[in-house]
DNA sequence: CTAGACCTTCTACCCGACTTCAAGGTCAAG
DNA sequence: CTTGACCTTGAAGTCGGGTAGAAGGTCTAG
């Protein structure tokens, strides 16, 4: 199997394959004659699984650390268990800014209509903008 | 008023200010005798006023934005509310993928509990992670 | 025999909001 | 008169996950 067809096996570009191989989440393939890499069968379930965990919101570091356990001849459910309640966590709590910031803009967007812009002077900018008490910027 | 002092008043680095220059949030400034950059009580609101629209989540190119409505002589309360409420849909949209998200890896860590290490094979690199109707990466 | 659909490598670019580095000039205190 | 805390400029690096382009080799159908 070439790399076109393991891509459009998985769904992924070429150049995706030729990076993962790159970053090291795939081995160096074999050759042919002319130099085009060879994949099997086991190659297209490698890049399928580098896809779901990234749909799990793992990030290539973290599923390499997974797939290196694997190529050592380690079972990695513990730690992929590990990275999972890790991923959840950070989720949780980008969860909770991103609510946060919802209610902020919420009011922004209350002050926008209870002020007549006809009153929003040269100095402020903008009066619905005006330097509130100022969390944190966390993005 | 120098750079440093500008940047403790509003607590940003200097960096950061010769940034929002080079980016045209901040307009160059009067220089002294000695080619440092000069800085009033108008400057430091300016700045603050970046600050006070990025915690909205608001990008520096749309600060701009606002600012060079503000420069022109134009009210910018009308297009500050357009991107409030813009920002507010994109918060919302992106809170949705995190709570799918969410519910994904819940279901993966209530398998991870379900499935023993020991069932995991080889060929499937972690059957925790096994290729599961895959719902699309959107981060 | 040639078009075009593959494949190869390498390098560079993208997004945003900075930070870091290098190499120098200026100024006040002790 | 020196130390060190400021200031100047410009270029380059950071993060992640690729994409894009150039310049070439290979293979297959018509």
């Amino acid at each position: 199997m070439r790399i076109g067809e393991l891509a459009d096996a998985v769904g992924v570009s070429t150049q995706a394959v030729r990076y993962y191989e790159r970053e090291q989440l795939m081995p160096a393939p074999t050759r042919g004659g002319n130099g085009y890499r060879a994949y099997d069968d086991q190659d297209v379930a490698r890049v399928g699984f580098i896809r779901t965990a990234q749909s799990a919101g793992l990030t290539l570091v973290q599923i390499r650390s997974i797939l290196d356990l694997r190529d050592r001849g380690v079972i990695p459910c513990d730690h992929v268990s590990d990275l999972i309640d890790d991923r959840l966590a950070e989720v949780r709590h980008r969860m909770a800014e991103l609510a946060a910031l919802e209610q902020e803009l919420v009011q922004l967007r209350d002050r926008s209509e209870r002020l007549n812009p006809a009153d929003c002077s040269d100095g402020d900018i903008c009066h619905i903008i005006a330097s509130q008490p100022q969390p944190a910027i966390s993005e």
